[in-house]
This record gives structure tokens, C-alpha cells and sequence, in this order.
DNA sequence: CGGTATCTTGATTGGTATCAACTTAAGTGG
DNA sequence: CCACTTAAGTTGATACCAATCAAGATACCG
């Protein structure tokens, strides 16, 4: 979590500060597998994410599906094309249930009125957009190995383990392929080889990370 | 050119008439080569790019350079180390003879405090991210052929043609690698293939698309 | 004019995609 | 609860694309 530099406080917290501030705030749920908003949609609002997570993916022009950014709460979704009165870009779709707030669009401006919210709201894109541009230098990385190793970590970071040390985030292998951008079948072959090297444990769905020191060596090009 | 949603003009010119209204400003120039900044570096203000062409870039874990955006005028670079308060995560460097505004931490500040100025930037951090999304679908292509048309059409589009018909801007068969991230031997090699199908014409160091058409095409992953 | 950066070509290796088949798991309805 | 259907995961064989290594050509600069 990182911390405003205006407010001095996460801006998670300060955001839904702010939204829960300003009625009317809508709260829906989505399923697992749900489609929250498609790519070329005209949204009627924003969403910000309370629990859960979400897939933001978009399609490739060869219709694969890459997938951007695994996002989980504390996240605003759908602002970038009501900001600019567009529609979306992205797709969304939870990966877990996902319980949102939504605030219509007329809402969402009378908040950005507000001085120190919109200056939260730069600070998080500016988050954002620095995150964005770590993964065009991954997706740039030309051996696989390192993409996975490093996608490893990131899911282990951002969503941590369970009780019994297992990644919390499950994520089907087809997911994982389209955010390294392979194919499942390389997936699978891979995370068997760094399952026969110690570095994970599978566990039909579960999988545990066993020496991410190693990982993080792998993900920056060295070794193997 | 995109139009500000709040004001209706375009946010290269509603951004540069703030900054001028703001005294005080320095303008700098930076030649052919030259480093505006580097990576993890302090930056004391932001930069307005007047006038040429920088490229924007990291360094990957395996050493090599990969080139997130090439930026002409109209762009602003730094604003989000020092929105976040943080060092840069990107190197910019000038490509062409490039002049800019800078305008100081402080004053940066000052304009901040502008309604319509913060709505500006934030419509312009918008645009920056979507193009910034597309650019990690397009380095999950597989093929490096849709990735190198994809980018010859962007060069075309952004940067223009000269008098001869011949791409504006003129890069390094390095830099055209480091964007597409392959090699320069494989960006070589599938330039000349190219050329054999009628798609460019290379003259020395100059380049000119003969069917943007087709180009367009193979990017979008048809044919080849 | 010599030295360095850039560009080019060839031969070889290796990593991933692709295709095809199969196994296992998860629903679903009778 | 079982038979059926579909989704997800797995494995092997093969082909192809791009990296790598090595050498040379060309352009550029002091």
C-alpha cells in the first residue's frame, strides 16, 4: 500500500472515503467469471472494487486474450473512458466474487469537484501508469521463464498465501498464459520444470511457492 | 489530436498556455543523443516538449533496453515521479534536436491548484494510459512481424512524412528493435522482407511506406 | 585516413507455437 | 447416485521463428 502525498493517507482508504461520502453509492456483486464491463462499452459509471478480484484483459489482433492487470481491492475500474468520454478499452471480469461500489458518472464529477480528490486520483494513476510501464519491459522480456517467474511473485505479492501457505489467488491455467503471453500448454510444461526444481509445489489447483528468493534470480535473467 | 473533454481544446495547447501563463519558465535544449533524464533520478520539475522527439525507455532485468513510447510535442515527461513524490522509473532521451519548458516542482504545484488544469492533466494521463494498455497487447503478439508493421504504421501516424514521402523521424534499426523488442539482426532481416514485398522502400537511412494498407493488415495478424 | 559506430549477411541453436490425442475434474439431468 | 457432457488440464511429436554467434561491409567522425 502506498500513501498519498497530499493527504498523507493510502489512497484506497481515501478514495472510498470519498465515494462513501457521496450518495447515492450503488453496491453490486459479481459472480465468479461475471463480465463487469466488455471492451467498446459506454459505461454508465465508475466501479470501485471492495473485495474481490478482477481480470482486466483486452483482446489481441490475433483475438488472443492478454490479459493487463490482475486487480484487486481498493481499485477504481472504468474511469479512464468516462474521463475522457469514451468508450472502454478494457475488459473486465471477476476472477473471484467481487463486491463494487458503482457511482453513476453524474457523481463521479460532482466528487471531482472536490480538490483533494481529484489530486488522490493523479496520484493512483500515476500508480497505475507505473505499473503499466513495468509490464511492457516483462512482456518485452524474450524468454519465458523470466515472465513466469516473475508473474510468480506478483500473485504472491499482491494476494498473498493462505493459512496453509498456498497462493490465495486461484487462477486457471489458461489465465495464467494470457497475462505471460504464451500459450497453456508452455505454462503447464514450465511450471512442471520449476516444479521438478523446487521452486513451487502443485497441488491439483493449489500452488505453493517453495523458494521465491530463486524465483525473483530467475525473473531477473539469471541462472537456469 | 484528442480534445479536452472539459474545455474542448486540444490539450496540447490548453497545457502549453497554462505553462506560459506561469512564469517562471525555462527552456532548455537538448540535442541529438542527449539525456534529458535517467532512470532513478531526483527530478527537480517537469518538462514540456516544445518541439522534437525523445524516446522513453527502461532498462529490462536482462540488461536490454526497452523503449516504452517515442514522444514529440506536446508531452509532458517527469510528472509522475513527482506527483508520487518518487524517483523516475524511465530514462527519456532525445532523439531528434528536442527543446523544451521546464517548470519547477513548485510552480508545477502552483498550476496544480487550477481546476481546469488538473482536468486537463488528468484527461492527458488517461489518453497516456490507454496507449500505454494497447502497447502491452501489441508485445504479447507472438509475431514480430505484426509487431514491427504495427509500429512502422505508428511512426507513420504520429511522426509523419517528409516532402518525399519518406518517415519523419529517423531511428536506428537499435531503436526500432529496442520498441518491437527483438534484435536488430531480426529487425534487419524482416525490414528486407518487407522491402521484397513491396510494403517500404529503404534508402540508407531513410524509409518510406509504399502500402500502409497491407502493413495494416499484417498487423493486425492476416495474411503472411 | 584511421578508428569507431552502425548496418548487414550467414550458419546454427534453441525456445515456443502448433497440432493431436488423451486424462482428469466438474457440472447436469434423469 | 450414476451416466453423460463439457471444461480444464496434460503429454508428446513436430515445425518454425527468432536468438545467438561470428564475420564482414558501410557509413561517420575527428
Amino acid at each position: 500500500m502506498f500513501y498519498c502525498s497530499f493527504c498523507q493517507a493510502s489512497h484506497t482508504f481515501c478514495i472510498q472515503q470519498q465515494i462513501n461520502d457521496h450518495k447515492p453509492v450503488i453496491s453490486l456483486q459479481f459472480n465468479e467469471g461475471e463480465l463487469i464491463f466488455d471492451e467498446e462499452q459506454q459505461l454508465r459509471g465508475i466501479y470501485f472494487i471492495k473485495s474481490g478480484v478482477c481480470k482486466i484483459s483486452k483482446m489481441s489482433a490475433n483475438g488472443k486474450e492478454q490479459i493487463i492487470h490482475f486487480l484487486g481491492e481498493g481499485t477504481l475500474l472504468g474511469i479512464r473512458s468516462i474521463l475522457n468520454e469514451e468508450t472502454t478499452n478494457l475488459k473486465a471480469r471477476a476472477l473471484t466474487p467481487v463486491s463494487v461500489c458503482f457511482l453513476s458518472k453524474k457523481s463521479f464529477f460532482e466528487i471531482l469537484k472536490d480538490q483533494n480528490f481529484i489530486r488522490q486520483l493523479l496520484g493512483t494513476f500515476a500508480e497505475y501508469l507505473k505499473a503499466t510501464d513495468d509490464r511492457i519491459v516483462i512482456m518485452g522480456e524474450n524468454k519465458m521463464v523470466q515472465r513466469l517467474a516473475h508473474f510468480l511473485i506478483k500473485i504472491h505479492d499482491d494476494f498473498g498465501e493462505d493459512t496453509l501457505g498456498n497462493l490465495k489467488l486461484y487462477l486457471k491455467r489458461e489465465d495464467m498464459a494470457s497475462y505471460i503471453g504464451v500459450t497453456i500448454e508452455s505454462t503447464i510444461r514450465m511450471l512442471k520444470v520449476f516444479e521438478r526444481k523446487g521452486l513451487i509445489l502443485i497441488q491439483g489447483k493449489t500452488l505453493k511457492i517453495l523458494d521465491i528468493g530463486e524465483l525473483k534470480n530467475i525473473s531477473k535473467g539469471f541462472s537456469f
